[in-house]
DNA sequence: GCGTAAGGTATCTTTTTGGATACTAGGTTT
DNA sequence: AAACCTAGTATCCAAAAAGATACCTTACGC
């Protein structure tokens, strides 16, 4: 019964609130340095950086190539199994375009974009 | 930039701990009331059962009806803006069994099905 | 006149996530 | 010889999410 529902598996290796944002400049962008991740991401510390990218190098959606050399160089891409998954991700994407448009038609454009939906 | 990417709101409706859950069970049973989903869902609390219903009820997801009488009865089921999300959460659970497999060639049986994914 | 049923709320505590800040290594530049 | 560069760690702290527990309503059967 719960064995069918996997899609807690599929969001497991995107929940975070940095991992979406990582996959898309490193799909949009391809190899990425650690420093130019930080520099399209200001707002995320080297903690979380580090962290999610450790976690999504876990999972096979990017690879690690680290050049021994100082000052270091490690550079970041998207495996090969990863870009598989670009028509889910878009597929993903296009329901939530849709699905803010949505949201708006219900509740009208003020209460769109964040939260508001968190009735706590 | 980050304009193109709304793979986060399509989680944001996804995410917590049960709502995935949730609508696996309202889409399989059709219509629920609040204490057959406590009873599908042996280890959800009340309060979380029912701030998720809450919150799937604001994305427009999950449909509430009240029967005005006591003992209370209240019924819930997937809306039809949410039937044509199926697709969506199908491709979403079609991949996560197949990630799982993947995980599973990566690093063998032992260390698959929950966690051991974050390195923290 | 008491317990039960159903669908919740209200509080409080614990766990999980995320963030701020400081520090490291070792070659290169000033 | 001090300062800088990169790709990180380590430690500590705040915020958010989840969980435990107790309580509410009010018609009905006993």
């Amino acid at each position: 019964m719960a064995d069918n529902c996997k899609v807690e598996t599929a969001l497991e290796i995107l929940v975070g609130k940095w991992k979406p944002v990582i996959m898309y400049q490193l799909f949009s962008n391809g190899t990425m340095r650690f420093s130019e991740l930080q520099r399209a991401l200001p707002d995320i510390t080297k903690k979380m950086l580090t962290s999610q990218l450790r976690e999504l190098e876990y999972h096979d959606i990017i690879h690690r190539k680290i050049y021994m050399q100082i000052p270091p160089k490690v550079e970041y891409s998207i495996t090969e199994y990863a870009m598989k998954m670009a028509p889910l991700l878009q597929a993903m994407n296009d329901w939530g375009v849709a699905h803010l448009q949505h949201l708006n038609e219900l509740y009208g454009e003020d209460s769109g974009e964040e939260a508001a939906g968190t009735t706590k």
